[in-house]
DNA sequence: TGCGCCAATGATAGCGGTACCATCACCGCA
DNA sequence: TGCGGTGATGGTACCGCTATCATTGGCGCA
């Protein structure tokens, strides 16, 4: 057909179908395809039926490259976690990454890996796609990237943890306060000899030190700790407790820094006959999925982390859309699910 | 300064720092500037170093929308999973991500929540945002989706399972191997009454078919089969076990569709004192990291996910950068790992 | 009848990069 | 001395879409 003298594609044409294919196919301006597209109550119900006609018959697909140039609306988010596999975190970006489908939005996902240097040029990485907002798991620390971050001018959304600092806004809760609240819990529960099998992190660090502070407040020794290092597997968990059979038997309760640790320390103390919570009380901490139903059940300190990425989406869609977000700074608090294991 | 002058940005500029203003300020072209930054070898020692200086100095980050819009080339991989939480398929994902990072690769992650409308709504997403590569977590069925990205051309790889007839690239496993495999197993065991705790899911009934098969062609009685439908939870695999030890007392080993599913099973059997693997053999599937330090550490079916989504992640860049792939199906494999619970 | 107003449509000029081809100095070699 | 080849640099025209402004025609109303 005659269709093959308009169609005379450059050498960089991509070949695909584009917005002009479908504009010509209906016989209006590519403008008016946009709109009957993006804005159609813009237009006339007669082109819009054209226009859609031709949508269908092509099959077009609009570049989201090209618009998001265009329009400086990108319609992506970058989400930075530490880690995918067994991790609490998951359960943030399934409903983030849910709630921003929903809206036309795509996610990106990264993986510092626990480590700065990464988390960096992870960081310039994101900021190249220019997206119209940035998830991060955690609080990014003074230093390059966050500089850069702050420059982009890209929103932000920090997450699970709090400070009065935050480079944009901010959904979590307080280490400080759960680690105070467990250590009451316990104590109101007649435990007196602690110890703390944690992973090597910040916000375990803090969860830690005020988990002493109370003690110390008491006039109760101070905890044995256990610190496991990266490694954040059932094994170590096992490790931990071995550890401090042998050589802290006075401990009678833990406060584990994940419930896979947790699940750990169970494992171990059921293999060692060491009966739960009778001998000894253990605390996990994230409440994921499957230790509500574990034997003994965990007791955890529950964080919804749905509500978290839920109200990360909302927040960043906001101000992709030019809305603005008051307060910036959202404490979703915790809660501790008491169940068997205390 | 005259720099102002020459900023003289119009409405529509984002008013971030571009390549021209970097090139302004080293003293040449763009196009030059942007041969700096991208293939340093094709300029000189001196122009190098006025380029890299200026964007120490403005902090410049090149518009990865703006590069892939010109070049056709997104350096976006594309991964659709059912589910983030607590999935098997997570180590898959880290690894893919990993290996496409340290290639200068984004990744984006869908989730198809197991509904194939969704799924279609999500490619549709997808092939808009123009990605070098789509990972996808099985196999395709023929449909609308099917024909969307047969029909954009863009590499795809299908995982995790294993057919003759693939959209374009494969890695993965036989499913009814694994049945069969599994069944000789614990036939080899001893064991003569089996039982199958199962999800809802396409692979699972060919493991389950391939599993009968073998009990069948050896005269022994067929499986017993609890489907626990769409939950894929610890408690379904608790629930399916109690079920079993009241109706089916017979049984003396249960082959489950997933890890999670074997966990609720032990869990089951030790709140009711059945002894592991005395009484009951149980086996798993997936080899999430957790399982081999259970207590009894889980027998399992091993998937080397990490290895899928690495070779994954090298067909499509490889695919993305014009090198052709071969052969474009690849049969990962799978072992029985033994351990306590047989 | 003439005017302003509004809804529908279109023309134009970018968004911020890169492909492609042109230019130019410099070199060795016949 | 002239010529082709080569490496460094630049000019131009896009990639496929949308922001912005211009144009058009129909309408109600004074």
């Amino acid at each position: 057909m005659s269709e093959s003298d308009h169609t005379k594609r450059t050498r960089r044409s991509s070949g695909a179908i584009t917005l002009r294919d479908v504009a010509m196919l209906a016989g209006v301006a590519p403008i008016t395809a946009s709109r009957a597209i993006n804005t159609p109550a813009q237009v006339s119900p007669d082109v819009l039926r054209k226009v859609q006609d031709a949508v269908q018959r092509t099959g077009y697909v609009p570049n989201r490259m090209a618009g998001g140039l265009a329009s400086s609306r990108s319609r992506l988010i970058a989400a930075v976690v530490p880690s995918t596999v067994m991790s609490v975190f998951m359960q943030t970006i399934e409903a983030l990454n849910d709630t921003l489908f929903h809206a036309g939005y795509q996610l990106m996902l990264g993986q510092s890996g626990y480590s700065a240097a990464r988390e960096e040029v992870l960081l310039e990485a994101i900021i190249g796609r220019r997206p119209d907002g940035i998830f991060l798991t955690g609080i990014l620390p003074p230093g390059k990237g966050r500089t850069r971050l702050l420059a982009s001018g890209i929103p932000v959304v920090e997450t699970w943890d709090l400070t009065p600092t935050p480079i944009d806004m901010l959904i979590g809760f307080s280490h400080s306060d759960i680690g105070r609240a467990v250590a009451h819990f316990l104590i109101g529960k007649g435990r007196r000899r602690f110890a703390m099998v944690r992973a090597e992190d910040e916000r375990a660090d803090r969860r830690t030190i005020a988990f002493q502070e109370v003690l110390a407040q008491q006039g109760l020794p101070p905890a044995e700790v256990v610190n496991v290092g990266a490694s954040r597997s059932l094994r170590s968990g096992r490790d931990a407790m071995a550890h401090l059979l042998s050589h802290c038997p006075e401990v009678d309760a833990i406060f584990c820094s994940s419930d896979l640790l947790a699940l750990g320390v169970v494992t171990e103390a059921r293999a060692q006959q060491v009966s739960i919570p009778e001998r000894m009380a253990v605390v996990g901490f994230g409440d994921v999925p499957f230790v509500a139903d574990m034997d003994p059940a965990l007791t955890t300190v529950r964080i919804n982390g749905g509500d978290i990425g839920l109200q990360a989406a909302q927040f960043l869609m906001a101000r992709a859309e030019g809305r603005t977000v008051e307060p910036r700074i959202v404490d979703v608090g915790f809660s501790i699910v008491e169940r068997a294991s205390t």
